[in-house]
DNA sequence: CCTTTTACCTACTATGTCAATAGGTAAATA
DNA sequence: TATTTACCTATTGACATAGTAGGTAAAAGG
C-alpha cells in the first residue's frame, strides 16, 4: 500500500534503477524481461537440483520474491517452465538449457520486441505503409533484433 | 482538455496506434522519435524551398501541428534545425541532408537508445555489473543498435 | 493429522511516461 | 497594421511499469 522504500524482506530490491537520472526510461527491455532471463539462467545453473523454490532464486538474485512470483507464473503459462507446489516443490526447466533461446523468453515477457508500434503484433497495416519512407528501416532493424536474440541460446549466458 | 478523438483540425492523427491490440506498447522508438524523423525527412525533401512552415509539414505528414511544435522545438534546441518566426518563416535544416544520421535524431528525441536501464545515460554502474551474466549481451546489442542507426544517413531514407 | 513449505490467485496502487491539447506571447513580413 | 509564423507554459487522459498485500490450494515431512 504505502510502498516504503527499503522495507522489503529478504532482498534490497533494485534501488533507484528508475530514479532521477534526468532522462527517460523508454528502454526496449523492461525489468520484467530481464528478471525472467535471470530466473531462467538461475534454473539452468541448478538444473540438477530438482525443483528450485523461488525463495532461493530471489535470494541469490536479490530480487523481490513477490514480484518474481508474477514473472514465474507467466513463464509457466508460456510453457517455458513447470512448477509444483508444496514442500520440496519449486520450478524447473522443461527443456535442456541449450534448447532455449533468449528471444523467446524476452518476447513472452515483453509481448513483442518490435522497435516501433507500426510493426508490433501483426498489426493491421498502417494506411501510410506504402508511402512510408521509414518503414523499411524499422523492418530491417526488427529483423536484425530478432536474429540477434533468437540466435542467442540460454547456455550462451552461463 | 476533453481529448475527443477525431476532433483535430487538419490531420486525422494516428488513430488507434496504441489501442486495443491486446498486447503491450513497450516499443523502443516512440511516436516522438518517429515524428522527428519525418520532420527531418520532409525538410530534406524541401531543402530548396527556404523556410518551411510547420503547417505544411503537418498537412503533408498528417500529424497534429500542435504536437509537432513540441518536437520541432526540441530539434532546434538540439541544434538539428533552425527556425524563424513571422510571415515567410518556418524551419530549415542546418546541414546538408547527407550530414545527418538517424541515430543522432532518435537519440535526441528518445534520450537514449539503450536497450536496458542498466546501460542508459552513463548510469552509475550497477553493483551487480561484475557478476551480471546478461550485461555483456545487452552491451553487444546496444553496440549493434548504435552502429545500425548512426550509420544510417538521413539521405538513405529519401 | 497437522504443520510447514511451496506455488498459485486476485486485487490494488504509486509513479511516471506518452501523446497530445489549450491558450497564449513574441517576432517578422507584406 | 494585420497576418503569419515560431515559441512558451501548463494541463490532461490513458496506460504501463514495478511492485505490494493478503490470501488459497497443494504437497510433503513429522
Amino acid at each position: 500500500m504505502k510502498k516504503r522504500p527499503g522495507s522489503s524482506t529478504t532482498e534490497q530490491s533494485q534501488l533507484s534503477e528508475n530514479a532521477a537520472t534526468g532522462r527517460k526510461e523508454q528502454t526496449m527491455i523492461a525489468t520484467k524481461g530481464r528478471y525472467a532471463l535471470r530466473i531462467m539462467i538461475d534454473l539452468a545453473e541448478h538444473k540438477d537440483d530438482g525443483y528450485v523454490p523461488l525463495k532461493d532464486i530471489a535470494e541469490r538474485q536479490q530480487i523481490s520474491k513477490k514480484y518474481l512470483e508474477i514473472i514465474a507464473r507467466e513463464l509457466v503459462d508460456g510453457k517455458l517452465l513447470t512448477g509444483i507446489s508444496g514442500k520440496g516443490g519449486g520450478y524447473r526447466l522443461l527443456r535442456a538449457p541449450e534448447d532455449y533461446n533468449v528471444g523467446e523468453i524476452l518476447e513472452l515477457m515483453e509481448g513483442s520486441l518490435a522497435s516501433v508500434a507500426c510493426l508490433a503484433c501483426e498489426q493491421q497495416t498502417c494506411p501510410r505503409a506504402d508511402s512510408c519512407q521509414t518503414l523499411p528501416m524499422w523492418s530491417e532493424f526488427d529483423k536484425m533484433t530478432h536474429d540477434f536474440f533468437y540466435n542467442k541460446k540460454l547456455t550462451d549466458l552461463l
